[in-house]
DNA sequence: ATTTAAGACTTGTAATAACAACTGCATATA
DNA sequence: TATATGCAGTTGTTATTACAAGTCTTAAAT
């Protein structure tokens, strides 16, 4: 048998690993434009189908984008941090810290039948519990970052509608004497579905950093739930911790 | 000007969302095995080229999973949690605890002049500083689910040499009396790089969650660094606060 | 001066073709 | 029995071709 020799790699992969080096060795800045399809296509003796999908592999590693009729274009977007905890997702104000300015557009606010694992959180014992459910863009300088989903209880929703609708959940909660007390929470990422890549104009597939929460005023008493879901090329959560 | 009619979608969009559609109904549940693309290509009429596509759309959103030679097949996993606090990353007994078998095998552990960032971070000051670096896969069940990049300092790497490159971190160190105190960490996703996605066995692009902690044994004192990057479909992280 | 139109250039979509590489099974061979 | 061998079926790679659709500039028409 013979040696071992170099394990083959595809062609597209050995393309994409190139323009990667190119790209890291500052041959391309962000913000660049790549040659195009077909002129990649001369520069490395290879057709279009194989430029386009190893351009399809820098996408997927956030390291290019394209427009179409444009062209192709070198990402670079340094990430906004959130703290997890002390104070609690005070979105707008890490955002305005930051540089940026905050906003929202409210897509969805309607009093709905409660899912089954809410009103397990929400610890709604009714029959039939509903609850206003909240969908709204955040935005950082007119970008669209992340889309998030809240779920009040009936009375707060009721009480708070008008200003929930027009400003940031935490801020407008705190605003209005709801002060929260604790919260459990999860981080996870998943890959965008369409719809989200519909909401974030991201590309299909980008990993979406998804922060769930529960929000306690009381001690036991939970108020709000929901979750946040985030460009993760433009997003991270920090935190610190004491053990005692 | 004619009303807008419905927005054209590419026919692998349609296709892709139709594939989605007939899974979360449950006409295909995980493990099963979706038609081949040749009859994908006869049942809805189209070109392998577009099965083709709208195929990587699927595998982008994490839904399913191909074997070259076998077939396409439907995912599923159950997350994995880790803590993020109390007590601090004891991976190994949060994979225990749900039933996993833990195990990890050091691919590095060498002494290396520390790189800029490291050494800010562990506040070594001496002219040229050098530290361990450690880099280990994590498994659960025989799974590669994590790669973790550990730095110790220099004494510290010399005196626990064996245990750390046969056990898990935190577990080692607190087995020989070294107790960490307080940590600075962060949350991030990425998608997979090709390195990645070959130590994880993990398709290209993937979501990959980086967890970056710091590590304290006294209150000003940082002990270890390092980073911990995990398959997005495996893992999640949870956390409770309290505000004071 | 403003608007419109045309064209060049770009990425996006889609079909077709051919072969490589891997899997699994049935069959032939030692 | 155990080991090759070959074949059918599968996904992976790559080239070629054609057209659709978005962007921008330039030139013509109003």
């Amino acid at each position: 048998m013979p040696l071992p020799s170099a394990i083959k790699r595809p062609l597209h992969v050995v393309i994409s690993e190139k323009l990667k080096q190119q790209i890291d060795a500052g041959r391309y800045v962000p913000g660049d434009r790549l040659p195009s399809e077909f002129d990649l296509g001369s520069l490395f003796e290879v057709s279009r189908t194989t430029v386009r999908h190893a351009i399809a592999n820098l996408i997927q590693q956030g390291i290019v984008t394209t427009q179409q009729g444009k062209g192709i274009f070198v990402c670079d977007r340094q990430k906004i941090s959130f703290s997890m905890s002390n104070p609690l997702m005070h979105f707008d104000i890490a955002l305005q810290q930051q540089g940026y300015a905050a906003s929202i557009k409210s897509l969805q606010y309607q009093l709905v039948p409660a899912p089954p694992e809410i009103a397990l959180q929400l610890q709604l014992n009714k029959a039939n519990p509903r609850v206003y459910r909240q969908e709204k863009i955040i935005y950082a300088n007119e970008s669209a970052i992340a889309l998030e989903i809240d779920y009040f209880p009936q009375k707060l929703g009721q009480q708070l509608a008008e200003p929930l609708q027009q400003g940031f959940t935490y801020s407008t909660l705190t605003n209005h004497g709801i002060l929260l007390q604790a919260a459990k929470v999860s981080l996870e990422s998943i890959p965008t579905t369409y719809e989200l890549s519909e909401y974030l104009e991201a590309p299909l597939g980008m990993p979406i950093l998804v922060f769930n929460y529960l929000a306690y005023t009381d001690k036991r008493q939970p108020a709000i739930c929901g979750k946040t879901l985030s460009r993760s090329d433009w997003t991270c959560y920090t935190s610190e911790f004491e053990m005692s």
